[in-house]
Order: C-alpha cells, then sequence, then structure tokens
DNA sequence: CGCAGCTATTGGAACGTTCCATTGTGAGGG
DNA sequence: CCCTCACAATGGAACGTTCCAATAGCTGCG
C-alpha cells in the first residue's frame, strides 16, 4: 500500500492555483468567493483526496463542536434511549457526543469533569449521579463550562426533565377513579430529585382524595421489587404506583410469583414507557414521557447555551401523559 | 465573577521561573527533570489554575486518545452494557470514547465514519449495522484508520466477539439431554454474522443428533416474538432455542398469552444473559456471554491496533457458558 | 481622471502544545 | 587541567487550521 502523507489545505491552494486562505475559504463554502473559484478549490481537493483536520481548526478557534455527555447509568434502557436522543439531536446539529458512563459514581463524575475540563468540549450535558451536590453548578460556573442537567436536576441552572410530580398525580387519580383506596408508592429507596418529585406527586393525590399515603420501599431494581410484591399480604395495597417501570416489571413478577395475577388481583402502574412496557404480561399501564424526546431537548437546550452563555438558563419540563394498557386492570381483559 | 483568562504552560513557566520547555516536561512528570523542579512547577500550576488544553496537545502530537465508537442500537440493552464496557476499559488507558448510535443505519454509520476521519480519533470500535458491506474494511485501511469489529464481524480484521455458535450448539444439546426431540430455532429474520453463527450452532447440534432443524423467523423484537409464540400448534416444538433473551422474553409471553408455562409446557432458551434474564418469570435459561466482558476486551483489541498498527489483527473469541435457569424445565420447580 | 467603495483574494500571525536539537553544568577520568 | 559524559534545562520550530488586516482589481461617480 502506497504509505501517501496527509494531504494539508497548503497542498490544494496549490493544486487549486490559489492562496492557502482562499482554499481555506472555499472548502467552508464561504459567499465571499467566486462560485468558481470555490468549485475550483473543491475539485483540486476531491483529486487529491483532502481530508479535514479538525483538531488543527479546535486548536485556532476554540470551538470544538464536541459536548460533554456523562450518564448516570448507560445500562438502564430510559437511560439509554435518552442518550439515543442526545446523540441525534446533536448530530443533527453538526454536533459529536463524548460519552462518559459515571455508573452512579460521584468520584467517577468528577473525574470525567476534570476530563472534559481539559478536553476540547464546548459544553456538557449532565444526568447527575445520586448524591451529587449541588455545588456542581458552582463548579462549571467558576470553570465557564456551558452546561445542562437532564432528568435529575437541582434547583437552578439550565435543565430538562419529565413533570415527574404530575406523572404520579395522574397514575394514581387513575387508580382513584377506577375505584382503589388503598395504593401504594412502590419505590424511591434512594433518595434524588426524580425520586422526590414522583413520591410527592403521589402524595398529594392521596392527600387531596382524604387517603393515607403509604411508601414501600425499594431500589430501582427488578429483583428487588419483586421480592417486596411477593410478600404483599392479603390485607394490603390493591394497587401500586411504582416508582418506574423497572420496579413495575418486579412487583407484576413478584405477584404472579405469589400467585397473583398483576390488573385482576393488584393493580399495578409504571412511569417512563420504556420499550418492554407494551410487550410486558400483563402490558404494563405507565406514564409516558419518551425518553428520547427528553433527549432531543435537552440537545436543544444546551446548544443554546452553548450559543449564548449569557441568557438565563432555559428549564424545560415535558408534560407527561397516561397511557392505559392492562396492568392497571382498566383494560377489557379483566372485565366480567 | 471575575473574567479570568486562561492560564497556558507559558504563564506556569513565568510564576515557576523556568523555561516553557522545561515547564511542559515537569507538567508531563517526566524523569528528566530534578523532582525538586517538578515539584516547583506543579506547585506554580496549582496555584495558578492551570488546566491542561488538551486540543493543542492533539493537534501537535497527531494523538488524541480518543476512539470512535460505532454502536448499532445503542437502545438495545446488550449493545449498553457492551459499550459500558468499552467505556469502562478505555477510560482505565486513558482514553476517552465518542459515541455514534448508528440505529443499524448504514448510510448514517457511513455518514460517522467520514466524521471520525475528521476527528482526532486514534481509532475506531465498530459494530457494524446490519447490511454492512464487507468493503468497509478496506475503506478503512485504505485510511489508515486502526479499527475493530465487535460482536458483528468479518471473515478478516481485528475483531472481539462471543463464540456463537459455541453458544447456540451448548443450548440445543442441554435441550436434547433434558429428552427434548422437537426443538425449533426462533429468530434470524434479519441475516448478520450473528444470527448465521447461532443458527449455524443449533442446526449442527440438531443434525448430530440426527433430528431435523426448523427455523422459525421473526425480528429481534419482543412483540414479534410473541405473536410467533403465541400462535404455535399444540403438536409443534416443545422446546424453543431462541436466537436472543428479547426474542426469548417474547416467546415466554407469547406462550403465557397462550395459556401455555415456558418451562412446563414448552421450554425456552436466551442468548446473551442480559440483565433481566434472571428476574424474569419464569427465570432464563440463557447462554451467557458477558458484554461488558466482550466491551472490555474489545478496547483492548483497538488499543494494541493503535499501538502496533503493523502487527496482526488480533481475533478474540469469547468462550460462552450456560445457565440454567427455569425456562428450559429442568429447573426443581418444574420437576414432579 | 482620480478616488471612494465595493468585491475577490491574499499574507501572515496566532492558537498552546510537543518534539528535537542545543546549551549549560558539574563530576569523573586520563 | 582539560576533555568527555551524563544530566538538567532551554530555545525555537512545527502541527494545520482560523482570523484579521491588507491588497488588488474593478465600477461608478463627481
Amino acid at each position: 500500500m502506497p504509505l501517501m502523507q496527509r494531504i494539508r489545505i497548503k497542498d490544494v491552494a496549490k493544486e487549486a492555483g490559489v492562496a492557502l486562505s482562499t482554499a481555506a475559504l472555499a472548502l467552508r463554502d464561504d459567499t465571499k468567493l467566486r462560485e468558481e473559484t470555490r468549485r475550483l478549490v473543491r475539485d483540486a481537493a476531491a483529486r487529491l483526496g483532502y481530508v479535514y483536520d479538525r483538531s488543527a481548526a479546535v486548536m485556532r478557534s476554540g470551538k470544538s463542536h464536541t459536548i460533554g455527555l456523562l450518564v448516570c447509568e448507560i445500562t438502564n434502557p430510559f437511560y439509554a434511549e435518552l442518550t439515543a436522543g442526545v446523540e441525534e439531536a446533536l448530530d443533527e446539529a453538526g454536533f459529536v457526543v463524548m460519552l462518559a458512563n459515571t455508573s452512579e459514581s460521584v468520584t467517577r463524575q468528577r473525574r470525567m469533569l476534570e476530563r472534559f475540563r481539559e478536553q476540547p468540549v464546548d459544553g456538557v450535558l449532565i444526568m447527575p449521579a445520586t448524591g451529587t451536590p449541588p455545588s456542581l453548578l458552582e463548579d462549571l460556573e467558576r470553570w465557564q463550562m456551558p452546561h445542562a442537567t437532564v432528568v435529575r436536576g437541582f434547583r437552578r441552572g439550565a435543565h430538562t426533565g419529565p413533570d415527574n410530580r404530575a406523572g404520579t398525580r395522574m397514575a394514581t387519580e387513575h387508580l382513584l377513579a377506577l375505584g382503589h383506596r388503598r395504593i401504594a408508592f412502590l419505590g424511591g429507596l434512594v433518595k434524588n430529585s426524580v425520586s422526590r418529585e414522583r413520591w410527592d406527586g403521589y402524595f398529594r393525590a392521596m392527600c387531596a382524595a382524604g387517603l393515607r399515603p403509604e411508601q414501600l420501599f425499594c431500589r430501582t431494581d427488578i429483583g428487588e421489587a419483586a421480592a417486596v410484591a411477593e410478600s404483599l399480604p392479603a390485607d394490603g395495597p390493591t394497587a401500586l404506583v411504582c416508582y418506574n417501570d423497572s420496579v413495575a416489571f418486579g412487583a407484576t413478577l413478584g405477584l404472579l410469583r405469589s400467585g397473583r395475577m398483576p390488573g385482576r388481583d393488584v393493580a399495578v402502574t409504571g412511569f417512563d414507557d420504556i420499550r418492554e412496557a407494551a410487550a410486558w404480561f400483563p402490558a404494563l399501564t405507565t406514564i409516558r414521557v419518551s425518553p428520547r424526546e427528553i433527549g432531543r431537548a435537552s440537545a436543544r437546550v444546551l446548544l443554546e447555551r452553548i450559543a449564548d452563555p449569557a441568557s438565563p438558563p432555559r428549564r424545560e419540563i415535558l408534560a407527561p401523559t397516561l397511557v392505559v394498557r392492562e396492568s392497571c386492570g382498566a383494560h377489557p381483559r379483566w372485565k366480567g
């Protein structure tokens, strides 16, 4: 194989018979140049097999068209889908994603953030690891690094996420409308902004109905949720508002294990509407928040901050919708 | 907020009272320098709040310590876990990941690859989108871009993946040992190296046992697999070797829907052992390939190629293991 | 006919590192 | 006492773009 050396703008300019800066302008398709000249240069570039070298552009311009993405747990389908949305929207805007999976480790998150500070990234999108101190925002501001939080957020700063309170409120009200009175909230053992908000939505709906709220604690884990649901007493709750779909999946599995049919014997609702929810048995009634949309929206929010760092940080709260399927018992399958 | 300008090595050198190149060496902790000098510079850097600028280093050295990761579908839990492994291993080696989710689009894959050619990446790790032509390898070689395929591969080139043939062979032999004779393969509607190999392992085991292989086609989708399993006739197969866990999940759901208990009435095996497999009801008997390990191994393989591009490309085929749970019927739950 | 004002093109500095060749310094050997 | 050698530190070019100021060529107007 001929070990050809890399072609630079300089070479293209020589080939096209123009100055280096003319060739550079032409390759960026700058309208300051005559269309004819641009074509001349483009052809020369194609002939030589010129490949743009971003590293030099980044160094000179200070803009890398790259953003750092800190995902709290990419193996969680919800965040994986969200990541796909972020990547998709950024790609459309000509940006590329530097991925860092923190696995819910604040230490690792810190390390990756330091790394992104050195790395030429134009901004960072953060799904904070559980236990992240709010001082993170101050650090980012001090570092003058454009940033936005996703799903999990703080009081202030650019943020994109679902309306968690409204979601669990809708789920709870739906179960109330179906006649349930002993409704428990399952999940939320680990405290973060999301679990607080989801609990709160359920809590308010129960209080508004004059009923006593009850929390059954478990981690966000199918196995743990299954164990809790399996050992639920017969005179326990007749309906479970679950922290998210994974917990709801666990709940249905636990109920099945103890000989109860989810939807008929105990109603179950999820949260997130991840892909598996519709195919589940029984199909899961849940709150749809469309992680892909959140991802796309968060990318827009961050790009806005990068474009205009002085503007006030935008907070975009996406309205969820209730998706009624089988697991809540409202479906014809359980009627009659 | 004081709008301080960025500190460069030059400033650190001045603060420490040494030459620019000395400061640069010190910051890289080069042993050519006296420990005392290094400390002097480190302290000065800390005092001024120096932040290393990778973009300049990349441009000068040509090494970015960044690799491009082309994932065929990140929302697939298997690939999400694999991605986590890649990211983990690369991070340990001081590398960072540029993520591109191709969503099984060859066009998009092509576009991202062109982008990675401009972008300063030291190499690419590819999980080829379905339908990727083998000529991809030639392009990468012509571009002199270090590369390695993961899971899905071609005849040649650096590669890391599970031994798919051995996996389905083990699953099939296990079902044969349990006394099954009418065993069908479920999945593999979309043709790629993985589905061919998995089918092949099953096929060989069946032939070796003197039995007729049978393929029930469906896409890798819970819903489709469920539909196929649901409509399975009573005199159909008594055991299903599924293309992967998602298909197996669909199969169990379909069986449940049609009033059959997976494991007792029809045996089901999966492939991959994704996280949900153990928590499933019934717990899934499957072939464990540990996506995280594949990810970690593939990162090593690529780094090796980057370090020594002249070396012959390594192919690392990881041995899978059979994990016997409930869905194959071998578990005590269904005995007696 | 000269000059303003425009467009199209050019030249060269700058970005902040790394890399290489070179200098300075003190110890050890002939 | 000088020369060599190793070690420590230095100076400056180079990486391939972008950015800005400057120039050349042209048109139109007074």
